[in-house]
DNA sequence: GCAATTAGTGTAAAAAATGCACTAAGCCCC
DNA sequence: GGGGCTTAGTGCATTTTTTACACTAATTGC
C-alpha cells in the first residue's frame, strides 16, 4: 500500500491482548512464553503486528482467534503504549486490548504461538516481558471499572452458573470480599438472571440453583440507557480499603 | 533511527488533541481550519505527526503548546483510531488526547497552525474533517466520566470562581440541569474549596462569593485513595434522562 | 426607593446501603 | 440410617445518601 507520507514519520504497530478468563475462583490471564529474542523465555501478552491493510480491532480479533479459536467475544481497546524505548529492536507502538472469554470454550490451537500459551492466575504473576506489566495493570483497572458499570460477568462464566460463582468472580475482579445477602439482593434486583430450574450436581453439599444471563433483556436495557452502576461500596461487606471508608463523598 | 522491522508493518501515526475550554457558560473546543488537502477548508482537531524519537504524551504536549503556549495542563490519552481508510492519503493511525485549559490563559501563538485556530461551542458544531467527529465524541464521553470521578473543574475555570460558575460548568459537561442547593451541599462537603473572602465585582445583582480550589488538599486526598465519585443522579434536579430514572440499580 | 436580578440557605421524605445469624439441603462416612 | 460436614439460601433494622422544594438577602440601575 502506497502512502504520501515520508518514512520519517512511520512506526511499527502491534496489538497486545490481555485475555481474561475465570477458573477455580481465580481471575486468569493467557500468556505466551517467548521463544525468541528479545526477552526470550519470559512470559508476555499475546500480540502481533497490525497489517497495514487491517483495522486495529480486526487485528486484535485475529490475535485472539489464532490463539484461542474463539470469535465473537467481548473485546475492548484500552490504551496505547508508545514509549520510544519500550521495544529493544526499534520503535514499536502497541495498542492494548482486553477480552473476556469462557475458559471452558477455549481449545488450544495448532498455531506455533498457541502451543506456548498458558493460563496464569493474575494474583501471582512474575514480571512480564517488555512493558507488559503496565499493560496488564491498565487492563485490570479497566475491567474493574467495567464490572462496576455493566454486568459483564457472564462473558467469563459458563452459560449456567450459581450465584456463589458469580460472587466469587466479582470478588476476584474487585479484590474484596462481598456480603452474600447484599450481593444477591443487588444482582437479582437487576432482573437479568433467569432461574434455570436446575441445580448443581456432584457437589458434596447442598446444591445451588443454576442461573443464566438473559442477554436479550440485557441488550434491551442497555439500548434504553440503563445504567448498571455497582459502586464498589454498594456490595461491600467490610470497609477494608481506605477508599471505601471515605466513599460517602 | 534504525529498526529491524520490515516496512510492511509500518504506518504513519499522529496525535489529535481535543482541547477543551469553558467560557460564557459553554463548553468549547479549539479547532483548526484546514489550509490544505485533504478536507481543505473544513474544521479539524489540532494534531500532528509524532516524531519517531518522541513519546506519545510528549507529542500531544507539543501540539498543545505550539497552539496555545500552555504547558503543565491536564492532558490524558483517550483512544486510538486506526481504520484503514480514515485518512485519504494513506494509512494514518491517530492517538487521541484531550486537555483542559483555562481560556483566559490562552494566547494565540505565532505558528502558522495557530493562526487558523478558533474556539467553537461544543453544542453547535458542524461536521469535522476526517473521523474527528468520532474522536470528539469519545473525548466528550471521557470528560463526562472524569468530571463525575474527580473534581477537575478547576482546570477549566479561572483561579477564583463562584459556585454558580462551577455549577454551570458541570451542567455544560453533563448536559443536564442540577439543583442549586444539592450541588452546593455536595461540592462543599468535599472540603476542597477555599473561601477567598472576596466577592464578585461589577455585576448588577447580589455579588457572589469567590472560591478557589485547594490543589494541595486535592493532591493529598487523591494520594490517600479518596474517591470523588459524583454520580450523575446525585446532582440531578429533575429526572430528565431515561437512565436517571433507573439509577437505583 | 423600588424593580430586577442572582446569591444563598434547611428540612423532610424516600431510596439505597449496610451489617448481621440462622435454617435448609445434600453428601459422606461410620 | 444417623450424624457431621459443607455450602445454599434467606429478612430485617439501622444508617447513610439522595432527592425535592421556596423563600430571604444583597446589590445595581432606574
Amino acid at each position: 500500500m502506497a502512502t504520501n507520507f515520508d518514512n520519517y514519520f512511520k512506526s511499527a504497530f502491534t496489538v497486545d491482548n490481555v485475555i481474561f478468563g475465570f477458573d477455580e475462583g481465580d481471575l486468569k490471564v493467557l500468556l505466551i512464553k517467548r521463544g525468541e529474542e528479545p526477552h526470550i523465555g519470559e512470559w508476555a501478552l499475546p500480540g502481533y503486528f497490525v497489517r497495514t491493510d487491517e483495522d486495529l480491532d480486526t487485528a486484535a480479533q485475529r490475535v485472539l482467534s489464532e490463539l484461542t479459536g474463539l470469535t465473537n467475544v467481548y473485546l475492548e481497546q484500552v490504551h496505547t503504549f508508545g514509549s520510544v524505548n519500550r521495544h529493544d529492536f526499534g520503535r514499536v507502538i502497541t495498542i492494548s486490548y482486553f477480552s473476556l472469554i469462557k475458559i471452558a470454550n477455549y481449545t488450544i490451537q495448532p498455531s506455533s504461538i498457541a502451543l506456548q500459551a498458558q493460563w496464569h492466575t493474575v494474583n501471582d504473576l512474575q514480571h512480564l516481558a517488555f512493558d507488559h506489566d503496565a499493560i496488564l495493570e491498565a487492563c485490570l483497572q479497566r475491567l474493574k471499572w467495567l464490572v462496576k458499570t455493566r454486568p459483564v460477568g457472564f462473558e467469563l462464566l459458563p452459560p449456567k452458573f450459581t450465584l456463589t460463582e458469580l460472587q466469587h468472580l466479582y470478588e476476584a475482579i474487585l479484590r474484596r470480599d462481598l456480603d452474600k445477602r447484599n450481593f444477591r439482593k443487588k444482582i437479582l434486583s437487576m432482573n437479568l438472571l433467569v432461574d434455570c430450574a436446575e441445580t448443581q450436581e456432584g457437589v458434596a453439599h447442598r446444591p445451588a440453583k443454576l442461573y443464566k444471563f438473559d442477554r436479550k433483556r440485557y441488550n434491551k436495557l442497555v439500548a434504553q440507557g440503563f445504567n448498571f452502576e455497582l459502586k464498589e461500596s454498594r456490595l461491600a461487606h467490610k470497609k477494608d480499603l481506605p477508599e471505601a471508608s471515605m466513599s460517602h463523598l
